[in-house]
Formats: C-alpha cells, sequence, structure tokens
DNA sequence: TATATACTGAACTAAATGGTTCAGTATATA
DNA sequence: TATATACTGAACCATTTAGTTCAGTATATA
C-alpha cells in the first residue's frame, strides 16, 4: 500500500509536542536560530534541528541559512485545514450531542408524567 | 522531572492518526461497538481497542461494555481547547505576516521613489 | 592565521506507536 | 449444555520519536 501521508497527520503531529507548540509560539513574535530557540527550550542544538525539521516537513516553518546561521519563520499555512478539520468535528459534536439532550428530554417528561421507562 | 502531560499533547496526538480522526468522525455519526469500528477499518478487534483507548485517553470518547459489547460514543470535550490554541496562533501568525507585509510595502514604496536600498 | 561560533550528520539510546497473533474470559444463543 | 460472539491481555515486531554525544564542516572574528 503506497502510503500518502495527510498534511493534518504531519501537522498534528508537530502540534503534538510542547516544545514545538513553544517554537511555534515564539517564532509568531519573532524569527529567530536554532541557536536561539536551543537555548530558550534548554536543548542541545541537534535536538532543536529536529525539532524545527519536524515543523518545516508540517510546512508550519521555513528556514534559511545566511552564512553560519539558519534563520527559522513561520511558515505560509495558517493551519487552515486543522482550524476546517476541528470545527467540522465541534459541528458533528454539537448535532450529536442535542441528539442525546432530546433523549433525556424525552426521559425527564415522561418522569413527570409517571409513565413506565419503556425497556 | 515529573512529567505533566498537557491535554493537548494527548489531543493532538490523538488527531495525528487518520484511522483516529476516522472513529471520531463515524461516532459523530452513530455509536459503535469496537467490532463495528474494526470492520469498518479493516483491522483487527485488538488494533481497534488501541486506537479507541488512546482517544479515551485524550477525553475524545468513553466507553461502556454491557454483556459482550462495548460500546464507544463521542467524549464531553468539544476540542475547545483545540481550537482556541490553534485560533491564538492564527492571530499571531496574522499580525507576523501583516508587519512582513508592511516591511514589502515599505520596499515597494522607495523603489519607485529611486531611493537607495538602505543596507 | 588561529580561534571561536553555528550548524550538521551519523550513531546510539530508551521509550512510544501501530500493528499483529495467540490464548484466554465472559456472555449469548441454539 | 455446547457453540459462537465480543472482547481483552500478553507478547512480539518493526518503525518512529525525542533526545543525546561526538566528530566533523563552514564561517566569522581577533
Amino acid at each position: 500500500m503506497v502510503q500518502y501521508i495527510a498534511p493534518l497527520d504531519l501537522s498534528f503531529a508537530a502540534l503534538s509536542d510542547p516544545t514545538r507548540r513553544g517554537v511555534l509560539e515564539q517564532l509568531g513574535r519573532s524569527d529567530a536560530s536554532i541557536t536561539d530557540l536551543a537555548e530558550r527550550f534548554h536543548m542541545t542544538l541537534t535536538g532543536m534541528k529536529k525539532h524545527v525539521s519536524v515543523l518545516e516537513a508540517a510546512g508550519l516553518v521555513v528556514t534559511k541559512k545566511v552564512g553560519r546561521v539558519r534563520t527559522c519563520r513561520l511558515g505560509r499555512r495558517k493551519m487552515a485545514e486543522e482550524a476546517a478539520w476541528i470545527e467540522q468535528y465541534q459541528q458533528l459534536w454539537t448535532a450529536r450531542f442535542e441528539a442525546l439532550d432530546e433523549i433525556v428530554e424525552e426521559l425527564k417528561q415522561r418522569e413527570l408524567n409517571n409513565e413506565p421507562d419503556p425497556k
């Protein structure tokens, strides 16, 4: 089976790590080098480089090396797909729980009328 | 270091797998047993049980066993935190790119006025 | 030119993931 | 009571992840 990796797989996986969420927030305030980020998150350069690579693979970060410094910036992806997926889920969720609420409401009414619970 | 696992870690990790996203969508339409889900996603019972456990740990699904059947339903979490995180990120993102746009705009103006590029 | 800085790649590690099979247990059904 | 169904747990497996160290390379700086 040729495994097509959905962008959602990569971005949600990228977001599942607190260090990477922190890096995104940081880059939202200002661009940063690998060294900057490694220091801020108490990690080796190599370790931070890997996190940045994961974010880059997900399209959330872009980097450019000038001289010896690699500068990291936010990528072009505004996470629109991710937001859309969650919003669609929330619609399903709401519909589902409204359906449940109706049932609960019906049971309450039966109880008030002293009708038997229909097993 | 006592590792506090943020709810976002668990839910984003849960969402990073297409099978689990599919299960959530399915449960948005109707409750289902482990067997139902295993069949729909072409997987062993044991395999599906693990996915459901991951979703349950993230609070996205609840299950209840009646007789021999374990029924899975959507959990109470509407992924509000997840949506909020992404929305906050999108605000940062927009601000960041508007800042960049201003710089580009300024450069354009200079070009029009034939001013030198200030190094 | 010598030294310090910034990164990179390979190799290693421990743990987690996503699946499987196999051998149960508990519950329904004929 | 015998059989089929639904799940469960343990064990295994290959791969990925999240980090490390170590040994480089390339670039600045004194």
